[in-house]
Formats: structure tokens, sequence, C-alpha cells
DNA sequence: GCGGCGAGTGTGAGCGCTCACATCCGCCTC
DNA sequence: GAGGCGGATGTGAGCGCTCACACTCGCCGC
């Protein structure tokens, strides 16, 4: 910088106004020190400005699995939104959910002095380590349950099982299946929340929902339990797409049609549901909206400087779609 | 830091031994100073290191849509390789595959001072701009192609596509038809490369490949084009799964049954692939693998302060796992 | 006894920037 | 012509750390 000064023959000061886009600095000078910078290739080193300035416009993304749909899209989208707001983005990856490992990843974020956090990871484990956040720090949960005194964004997840489980109802089924979402994740009792709801409503009975982890050979594997414990049921709701795509497998494999003898609604709306055999009914969720509304609120909060904040979460709605898995009661799973 | 020198009674440059596991450090004041961290809430300010040392530990991570699944579980398992060796990932995504995009991305980190770039964006014109990189900066290219004087991770496209293809022509077909990937992108031009090798090794008459974006809707058009262009069809290899998946809809929806009429082969091995309908045939791809070696030789060329590099680049096998979307020639597809 | 060595510690400069302030100049107002 | 004001620039300190070096001490060898 100093350099560029003196072939531009003013002060490092000059310089430094110049790179920022200061007013009062003669266009003469600007182009003169613009050209020395070009000159001598001159790049701005943003670990110094950010320790002169306190800032350093970056924010930290806390996540657990990247690779599942959701927060990859979540994550992608923040990433467009902080750098078009001109952030740059720390990602910090959770080997698994246990407190230790949030509240390691947290550190490393503060240590490198990130100006906001985003915590991605929607487990309890997540929400209570978020309880300890430094008090100053601006942060943001997604999907995260309600932290006490932490803005959030999160996707009306009650109201989407809620729809897809009406949804099944008003197709005519006596009793809607659930298969759940991976244990401590929010976002499977919130699902499972809206799903009981719906049935309690309904004044149908509420059975215990089969367990699940996501991943679509959990799916199968429900499909498998259905088709053992569970003769009759003539409706199935997942908790995410992929579980319901393996278990749509499972079902087939026994001769079972989908939707014919059993109708199946999935959770997310993946890009590919549109294409699966049948195509999936299912619950479509703005990641995108997600992740700008996050970094919207996150960005607003790092102007109010951190602090206790009391007002409601950002509620992205989620939608019903529907496709050619879900019909009219047929068969149903044949008792064995 | 002087806070806590204070406190413990040392100089601020025994408070900088103890965080740095410094030897010539006596266990009795060790533990003074880690007591008098602890007391004050003291954490490390990681900028000011970075300023003073000339080194962020931070490596960059240039991407053009980190949704897509193997990018998406590179960037994974990368982060998962920095953060154990002691580094930070920095994101910066790309909005489109122009040359100015990367430039810009690459300017971004360059700014942020980060210690070492993966590219991973897989196409021609990120090529064309990692060609310009600075020559101390260690960087490495993942399925980049190869770039002059760069290092690079690439999963054997090429012999994956053959794998598939081979597979395909000693189940007895005389034909197999390619549905391509993204113009532009490095990976479609392997794969489809990898095909045509097979084919004119066996002396079988090489088509034009259908058009795809990767995109499992590309995949439906594509299968309907099919449909519409090419009668008797018994085989088709798709690029990626994605693809495979949207094509295998458009064929089931025109009554052509996969495996039984026409046989169809994927790419990348996707988690789901084994609970489609019918289960996919398709080429693993070994992304975590990827995302290590990446980080390992990215770490070995930091050491090296950059530089022209020479080597070979690193090759992560693929294999194509059979399931059942192939068979033995059926039908075909009817002609219209 | 003296020099040397290595363990343990302190001192001051400086990394590349921005901040607060001081300064200078030209122009307007009364 | 004196006073004031705002545009355009320069000056020096300091952000929180590490680096190179200096220093002190106890112990060894000869």
């Amino acid at each position: 910088m100093i350099d560029v000064a003196q072939l531009a023959g003013v002060s490092h000061q000059t310089v430094s106004r110049v790179l920022n886009d200061h007013p009062h600095v003669r266009e003469e000078t600007r182009v003169r020190v613009l050209d020395a910078m070009l000159e001598l290739g001159y790049r701005r080193n943003l670990t110094a400005r950010a320790l002169a300035t306190r800032r350093t416009d970056t924010i930290g993304v806390i996540a657990f699995d990247t690779t599942l749909y959701g927060p990859a899209r979540t994550l992608f989208s923040i990433e467009q939104a902080a750098r078009a707001r001109g952030y740059v983005v720390h990602m910090a990856t959770v080997p698994d959910p246990e407190e230790d490992a949030f509240s390691d990843a947290l550190r490393r974020l503060l240590e490198q002095s990130v100006t906001g956090v985003v915590v991605l990871a929607p487990q309890r484990a997540a929400v209570r380590v978020m309880g300890g956040l430094p008090a100053d720090l601006a942060a943001v949960a997604v999907e995260g349950g309600a932290v006490p005194g932490l803005p959030s964004v999160v996707v009306d997840q009650v109201d989407g099982a809620v729809q897809a489980t009406v949804h099944l109802l008003e197709l005519g089924h006596r009793e809607v299946v659930h298969v759940r979402g991976r244990e401590d994740w929010i976002e499977a009792s919130a699902r499972h929340q809206g799903w009981q709801q719906a049935l309690v409503t309904a004044g149908v009975a509420v059975r215990p929902a089969l367990p699940g982890d996501w991943s679509a050979r959990s799916g199968h594997e429900a499909g498998r339990r259905l088709l053992a414990e569970h003769p009759g049921v003539t409706a199935v709701f997942c908790a995410n797409d992929h579980m319901a795509l393996g278990l749509v497998r499972a079902l087939t494999e026994a001769g079972v049609s989908v939707p014919h003898d059993v109708s199946v609604v999935g959770f997310d709306d993946i890009a590919e549901a549109e294409f699966l055999c049948p195509p999936l009914t299912t619950v479509h969720q703005d990641f995108a909206e997600v992740g700008r509304r996050c970094v919207d609120v996150l960005l607003e909060r790092v102007e109010a400087d951190g602090g206790w904040f009391d007002g409601p979460p950002v509620v992205v709605p989620s939608e019903l779609v529907v496709r050619a898995s879900t019909a009219p009661p047929g068969a149903g799973i044949p008792a064995r």
C-alpha cells in the first residue's frame, strides 16, 4: 500500500480512501492511485483491514451434514446471498451431533472473528449449545427450533405435515402411517407433530410412527416393516423424499402398487421427485428463500450488535405438491 | 492477550508461547497462563495472528454448484479433511460458468489471503482461468482436466464410462446410446469419450449423443427424444444418475420396460440409486476419497510454496456397480 | 574460576491496514 | 478583508499478534 502511495505520489491514507470508495477524493487522484495499483499488481489485504476495523465481513455456517438435500441447498443460497452483500462464508462442519462437536465448531468460528454465525444444524444438541453463545455475537438459527434470545428462520414444517396428512385423509384413507426422520432432529419432531395433529383433528387413531434416519435405505427398511406389521394400511406419510422413495421400492418389490394399493407422500420436493416411479406427491420447501432470509436476518442482527432478540421466527411457508403417488384407498398392504 | 499476561504475571510473549505449544515453557507457568485465559474468557484472535505470520491456515474452495451430487460430497469431505489438518474452509461459489465469474471468485479468495485454493469447478472456463493463477499460490484442480503446472485430483471418468459401455455390450446390446452431461463440463466430455472409445474398440458405430444438463428433467427430455428418434435401441448410458432416472421415467411412461426392453446405466452412484425402480446400474465414484486426496495434495503444495507442478494427476478409480436396470437385449424402443 | 550452553523468559519492532485528527487550500459571505 | 466552511489530503497511533533477538539463570566441563 505504501508502494502504491509512493508511485502515485500520495499518502497511504489516500490509497485507503480510494480503496474504500470514500468521497472527497479528487477524480484525478483516484485515477492516479488506481493506475499505480494496476501497475504494481496490488491486492488489498483484508486480514490487515479486519484487524484494524475489528470486522471481518465474514459469516460462519455451522452445519451437520451439508450433503443432505435441505442443508446443501440452504448453504448454497446462504453463500450466494452473503456474497451479494459483500460477505464471505466460512464452513464449519460438525462430525457428530454431540454438544462438544458443536461447541468446537463454534469456537473455531469465533477465533476467526466471524461477523455472524448461521447455525444450520437442526438438532436439539445444536440448540442447547446455541443457548450459550456470546451475547454480543450476531447469530441466527435455521430450522433450529426456538432458541431463547435468538432469531430463527424456519420452514413451516408442522403445516407441511398437516397438509400432507390431510391430503391423504381427504382422499378417503382411514389411517395414515408415518415414517419419521432421525431422532433428535427438530424437523423430524415437527413433521411428526403435524401428522399427529392432523390425525387428532380428524378423529383418527394415532399409532406409533416407524423409525427412519432420512436415508433411502431406512425408508426401504420401514417399507419392509410396514409390510410385515401393518396389513391393510393404504396411506403412508414419510418425513422426507428419500425415505419415501426407499419405501416405495420396498412396496414395489412386494408387489404392492403405489398409488393403487398404497398412497405415499414425502417431504422436501427434491429435484427428481417429479421423475420417480411414480412421481412423488410431496411437500415443497423453498430452501433458497430460507437461505436468503437467513442472511437478511443475520445482517440485521449485525447492525444491531447482537444482543437479546425477541421477535417471532421468520416462517417460510411449505406447500403440498400433488403428483402421482397418492390416490383414493386401494387394496392396501395384504396380510401375511 | 496483554491482560492475560498481566493476570498471569508474565509477558505477552509467554502467553503467545503457551498458545502455540512452544517448548521451553515451564509447566507451572503454562498452567498459570491457562488459568488466566479461562478466567478472562480469552479467545485468541486469528486475524492478528494471520497478519503477523502471513499465513491464514485457510483454504478457499471455488465451486460452481455445490448443490449437485458430486460437488456437494466433495466439498463436504474437503471441509472435513481440512478441519482435521487445522484449516478452515472459505466457500466461493460461482454464479455462472463464465470466466469473469471465476476470476472474481478467485480475487475474493486472494484478498482473504487464503493459504491455498481448491478449484472444484469442472468446466473449461475454470480451467482457463486457473492458467492465470499467481505462481506462488498453492492450488489444486478437482475434476479439472489438465491445467499446465497445476496438480489435480480426478476420478477416472473415462474408465468408468468404458466400464459402463462395455457392460452393456457384453450383455449383448448392439448399440448403446449416450445421454451426455452439460456442455463445457470436463466430466461430460470424459464420459462421452469413454463411451465412444468403448464403442470404437468393439467395432460398433458411434451415433451422436443426446444432449443433457445433468438434471432429471433433461434425462426425461432425452428419454422422449429417444422414443421418438431411436426405435430399436436397447441400451442407454446416461452421464449421471439423475438423468438416468428421468430417462427411465420417460420410458416407463411410454410403456417401455427397464431393463426388459431397454437397459440403462447411470454415473455417480447416488445414495438412492439402489432404491430406484429399477435399482440403477451405475458407476460409483468415491467423492470422499477425492476430497481427502485433494487436501493432501494441496497441503503438500503449500509446503512447497506453490510453484510449477509437473507430476501426474491423482486418479481415484471408479467402479461399475451392477444392479437391476441392465439385462440382455429385449424388445427395444418400438417404432412409432 | 570462567566460559559455554540451553532452558525459560522479556523486549521491541512490525505485519498492512484504518481511525481520529490535523492541515491546507480555495471559495463564499458579510 | 476577516472569518468560516467544506473539499482534499497528510500524519501518527494502534488493531492483537509473532518474530528476532536479548537477557537471566543454573548447570556442566575443564
